[in-house]
Order: C-alpha cells, then structure tokens, then sequence
DNA sequence: CAATAATTTAATAGGCCTATTAAATAGAGC
DNA sequence: GCTCTATTTAATAGGCCTATTAAATTATTG
C-alpha cells in the first residue's frame, strides 16, 4: 500500500522527465538523464512509470490542455469582441512565455509520432470542433452588424496562435538577426505581445466605404 | 580519379538522404534507412559522406537558403510597398508549400542543435541584418509619408513567417481539428495563402483619424 | 520484534545504431 | 591482359539505450 508522501522519488522523477522533456523532446531524453536530474538509480524511472513512453504521455496531455485551455477561459466577461479576443491573446502569449519550450514541444511531437495525436485527439474530444463552430457564429453576427470584417474562426485561431508562437519556436534565430542578449529578448517580447493583438484587431477591423475592397474569405 | 556520372550512387544517397530527412528529422532517420531508400549498402553512405553528420549538414544549408531567399529576390518590380510584400508573402507561401516539411525542419534542428545555428550564422553571413536594416528604413519613411501604419521589420518579418509557416507545421493537427481530407485540406490551404496577405496588409493599413488610435510600436 | 510490503540498487540482457575494416568486384588506362 | 583505383559488400566492433531481474535495504504493521 503506498503511504502518504510529503516529496518523494516519484514526484522527482515526473519533476525532472518535465524539465529534461522541454528542454529536449522526447527521443533526446534518456532515462538514465532523468533518473541522473532526480538524483536516483535510473531503474526507478521504470518502477514508477513502467515505461519511458507512458512517462511521456502522462507529461504531454497535460501540456497540450495548457495549451488550448486558455482560449476557452479567459476574457469571457468582455463585452466587446475586440476586448475579448486581445484579452485571450495576451493570456496565451503570456502562458507560453511562461512555458518558452512549449509550442515548440508540442508541434514536435506531433509532427513526429501520430499515435499522440490520437491521445490529444481522445483527450480533448470536441473541444476544438464546439469551439470552433461557437466561434464561427459569433464572427458571422458581428460581421453582419458590421462591426467586423468576415473572417473564419480556423483562419483566427490560426493566426493567434502562429504569431503567438513564433517567438518562442524562432527564439534562437530571432537573438541571432536581431543581435539581441536577454535583456533586449525579453524586451522584443514584450512589444510582440502587444504587435500581435495589433495585428489581429487591424485584420478584424471592417473596410472604410472608400478603400478597395479586398476579396472576402470564403467559407 | 572520380569518373564522371550521371545519376550515381552518391546522388542517389543525397536524395535518399533528403526525403527521409525531410520526413523524420535528423535524429529519427538512420543511415541504415537511408541506404535501404538508395538501395545501396549502409557502409556507402558512409563511404561518400564520411558521416550521418556531415550529410546532414549538406542537406540543411540548401534549405535554409530556400527558406530565407525569397525574402531577397521576389517582388522588388512592384512600385507600391503593399503589392511588393503581397508578392513576397505568396511566393514564401508557394515555397513552403512546396516543402511542406521545411519549416518544421528548421525550426526543430535549430532548437535540438546549437552548432546548426553557428553554420546559418556563417553562411548567412549579415544578409539576416541588411535585409532587416532596409526594411526598417524603408517602413520608416513610408510611415511618414502616412502610407502605412508604423511597424518594425523584425515585426513585420516574423509575422509573414509565422502566418505562413504555421499550416505546415500544424498539418496535422489542422486536419484533425477542421475534420478535413487531403482535398479540403488543400482548398485550406488556399484560402490561408489569400488570409495571410489580407492579415499583413490590413496591418499595414494606417489608422482613420477619428479611430480611437492604438499604442505604436516602439523601436 | 517478526513478518510483510514498498523502495532502491547493481548488474545485465538484448536491441539498435554509427562507423570501421578488410576483402571482393568492377572499371579505366596502359 | 595487367595494374591500379574506385566502388561495393559483408561482418563486426563498440557505444548507448531501454527494460528487466534478483537481491538488498528500508519502512510499516500487527
């Protein structure tokens, strides 16, 4: 029977699988490195967690829900869209700013492993489709009222998501173009937070009368 | 004495070793695969390429430049800035889509691998920082001249990037969350290319004097 | 304290991968 | 045809990794 526990090895384990696997994916992350990193014999990884694979997985849903749970929580008691929506992006940017290797991560491992598409896909249901499709009516009422132009919810999504990670999956080649240290990182950061709600308030912002209309988005 | 060829093992490797590379990465696609591909024996391609690393190498450099070039070469016919970004956005667009797997490529060994980073820093030399200089000066002046909203290049770069990349590097999980096959995949595709351009010159857009105006870029 | 269960360790099996080696084969030039 | 070089093959060394096992140690409980 497992006692009660204050810190003890399997929490360490699961503590240093999540440092090592952010910082270096899955199939450069040993089990020897992580029993090293939790300070124990490397056979007690596959005592807790039978096997590297499920060790993973356990560590993998949870950041995927991470990922995608901010957009269903915050920012619901704005009334304008407008506010909603750069309520939403700055809570994403600020959830990967606190997990940098996150994007990164997850397009990984899904890129390289279809099998935990399939987990995500289990784990999270229609999330996504109910998501989507509410986002849709919203849109298309407020396109209706004019107060914005058409968009369809997949192309904002995307959108939001993409500049939102793009920092942090470029980081490396954005220090080395820009020339920039921590400091001034951490300061380009900063002003991409705000770039990005600019960016997608102006792509949400209607037509003027007078300007050439630009070719809708379809469907 | 290398007789001459015309299509010789040594090519048949480099191609080999270019598709599985593409669809697995470096660290997922082994020399025994790539022979197999080939269809040689492994110890050749270690034989012409000395190693998995230097082969790699060879590979990588090619895409970086394809990935990067167009920045450079296409649009810079067009008299109006936006039809000149517009022309750039598609044909990066047009290019990725064509190498579906390219910015998942890069931006993954580039975060695994800090010695890739050192080769595109040399052989990028300062085109990452005259390409950025220009534009700055370029935006700065059209900024004045009231043709355009004010944004820096590093912004303005990475959002093009990031908007166009993200379909493919999400492939995936695009496809799972718009229940989509390959067909309708497509037409996504499509429209996103029209999206993007929409996106960045809507940004790009200068604000209407009685909107309330938004906090401009700093830097 | 004795018995039982949980935790930890050391050792190692077994698989897979890169790279090397030595030997076999084919080709070019004299 | 002979010789030298380029190409190709089979075999394997050697390293590293995951997972398992059996034994030792520590904790728990009646």
């Amino acid at each position: 029977m497992k006692p009660v526990k204050d810190s003890t090895t399997e929490d360490k384990i699961l503590m240093a699988a999540e440092k090592l696997f952010y910082e270096r994916g899955y199939a450069m992350t040993h089990t020897t490195d992580i029993a090293r990193e939790a300070g124990c014999n490397q056979a007690l990884v596959h005592y807790y967690f039978r096997s590297k694979e499920r060790l993973f997985d356990l560590f993998f849903e949870n950041k995927v829900k991470l990922f995608i749970s901010v957009f269903l929580s915050v920012g619901n008691d704005e009334k304008r869209f407008q506010d909603k929506i750069k309520r939403k992006i700055e809570a994403h940017f600020d959830i990967l700013r606190g997990n940098p290797r996150l994007p990164f991560l997850l397009f990984n491992e899904i890129s390289t492993n279809t099998k935990r598409l399939e987990n995500i896909r289990k784990n999270l249901g229609d999330i996504p489709t109910t998501l989507l499709s509410n986002l849709d009516a919203e849109l298309d009422e407020l396109d209706k009222k004019g107060e914005i132009q058409k968009i369809a919810a997949v192309d904002l999504m995307m959108s939001v998501i993409s500049l939102n990670a793009i920092m942090f999956i470029a980081d490396p080649i954005v220090r080395i173009m820009t020339n920039s240290n921590d400091k001034e990182f951490t300061q380009l950061l900063d002003r991409r937070r705000e770039e990005n709600v600019r960016t997608i308030l102006a792509r949400l912002r209607p037509e003027i009368e007078h300007e050439a209309p630009q070719v809708p988005p379809q469907g």
